[in-house]
DNA sequence: GAAAAGACCGAAATCCTTTTCTGTTTCGTG
DNA sequence: CACGAAACAGAAAAGGATTTCGGTCTTTTC
């Protein structure tokens, strides 16, 4: 019987049930419900107590085939471990008020063909707009041009410049990095990263350079390159500490890598932020609040990220041209224990 | 003009087009495309070629009007950082086959205000269910006893008896780490874990003590509880190391404090696994593959959580009870290098 | 060759809401 | 008192897909 309630309890209730319970027309129902002017106060009043007691839930399946808008976005992800997708989302649902606009979440697992069937999926829900989140900042295949709605890529780039892209600057978070590190007194930087087949780690080296050249320095040793893992975050500090003893800051490739640089230091009795100043990119809370010490580090902004791209989605369906091309966002720098110390 | 292809292009292509192409009644193309048997074999063929030729995509709105099944869950979550919300929409996309099942993600952010915006925007959206997702496993306020759809809670069960709650068996991953442990030899065992307010805390000590009392062993010392941090596994276990200098194992009350547990070890120049083995909870990738050694964990599940979950909701729609109560489900263990040395 | 049966296609109703248009009532004013 | 205007309520269509039911045409069988 408990089952049972769940399941036929509320029982669809309709526009039509409203407007019998308060003996109008459903057109004056819809009305009056719908804030038109054309209804009598006392009977809006009715009509209004009626829903209430109803608890009538206007059917948004029926509004969107009438209204040919639907409030939907999908948001079509290759992001397994959902590291970048979540804060994407909220941000996407922050866009407009709680509850006016729904996201549905696709997990492609970085599968075409399973891609493909979410997208035809996501089309004959409807929705109103498209966000195809990429798991790298490496530009991406179009999921296509002719589609009925408004697409926004974001994290990773779509390869066809016709596109719309927001991506995060990497070249800016790079340079901020640096930038950071020699207002904080550093001279004698290396850079450790991750695989260099990754957009995301070129960029981040290309700012490092222009800001170490606009400040006469360069960096100490070759750029290392591999995974990116704490591990090698590990092992190319501790090769960097053996052949240059006295760099005086490491900047890390991603959140991972930076722990691993501060494990290194830590086991050979370097003190950072004294002797090392360590740095990340990512700003990944659950990595830079539980190292010791905590990791200042460069945030992508994602969740301004996916706001932008709802409120692109929605401008577009307002008739505002969409857009193409790649635009990159600002970075922002949380500096913490690892490159300051702590008064 | 790009812009202006992305938002009219597809430009809806109803089963009326398609009809008109195939020169057939809108009927008779529902019929077709349906594998309907009223239709003869050359019309069908005409059919699905028009269908094809126009790529038409049925209008899921329109089904789930008439039919009044909409093939789309709401996942309602409070889970900020997606750590647990994630193996379970991707368990619970994966319960039927890709793209026949769409999830709708809310996050609550744990206000109980949004929630309720949240829960009365996926009812307006007709969703067949509702998955709804804590962030502890402590039971939660019930959404409500009399809502039009199926409701299962996971990860975390309702207060409501009279609700279904699928959550992971934390009593069975307290008694599986320490069977597992003494299976490894040890026999000087202590606990760290986090807040004693979570009920997946005290439901692993209740599990490790039974299991302990079942190999006519004792808990060294008392349980260390505070919080879910590395900080806080690094201080106990440095504090357990002093008091217990004989422990030969330290059962962790999650991945982070387990990574705490192991750079205390280190640092007093304890080798895990010889001198003492470290275990956690909860199998976060992240943590357990990038931790030296890689650390050995119970994994609760959670995408067969979510599998289950939408499989019960939709066997619900099909007449079946939907159930009550709380049902745990087992947990598994994940071997690694911080119990078992790598031959 | 005619009647019965079967195969196939189409018109229309249905799901729920919004909007337009038409019809009725009431009120104010000349 | 009558007429015009304003205010309000309701009927009906639209949106896209499915299904039932009725109708037409072909085939089979005696």
């Amino acid at each position: 019987m408990a089952g049972k309630d769940h399941v036929g309890g509320g029982k669809a209730v309709t526009l039509t049930d409203v407007a019998r319970i308060a003996g109008v027309s459903v057109a004056t129902a819809s009305k009056a419900l719908n804030g038109r002017s054309q209804v009598a106060a006392h009977t809006r009043a009715r009509v209004v107590q009626a829903a209430e007691q109803l608890s009538f839930v206007p059917n948004t399946l029926a509004q969107g085939l009438l209204v040919g808008r639907t409030g939907t976005v999908g948001l079509l992800t290759s992001d397994l471990q959902g590291r970048f997708v979540i804060p994407i989302l909220m941000g996407a649902e922050d866009a407009f008020g709680a509850g006016r606009v729904n996201v549905f979440l696709c997990d492609a697992r970085g599968d075409t063909i399973r891609e493909q069937h979410q997208l035809k999926a996501l089309l004959s829900r409807r929705v109103d707009g498209l966000i195809v989140v990429g798991s790298r900042t490496d530009s991406r295949p179009s999921v296509g041009r002719d589609l009925p709605v408004p697409v926004v890529y974001v994290y990773a780039p779509s390869e066809d410049p016709e596109d719309l892209s927001l991506v995060p600057d990497n070249v800016a978070a790079g340079r901020l990095a640096v930038e950071h590190l020699i207002s904080c007194g550093r001279r004698r930087i290396a850079h450790v990263t991750g695989d260099p087949s990754y957009a995301a780690a070129q960029d981040r080296v290309k700012g490092a350079l222009e800001a170490l050249g606009a400040a006469g320095l360069e960096l100490v040793g070759e750029v290392m390159y591999s995974e990116w893992s704490e591990r090698w975050g590990r092992d190319a500090s501790a090769v960097l500490l053996e052949r240059y003893p006295d760099i005086d800051a490491v900047l890390c490739g991603s959140d991972q890598i930076a722990r691993g640089a501060l494990d290194t230091a830590r086991d050979q009795g370097r003190k950072v932020p004294n002797d090392i100043a360590v740095i990340g990119f990512d700003n990944w809370d659950e990595m830079v609040t539980n190292s010791r010490p905590e990791l200042t580090s460069i945030d992508p902004n994602l969740q301004l990220l996916g706001r932008s791209a709802a409120q692109r989605v929605f401008a577009a369906l307002d008739g505002e041209e969409l857009g193409t091309g790649v635009h990159s966002q600002a970075p922002r720098l949380v500096i913490r224990g690892s490159t300051v110390a702590r008064q």
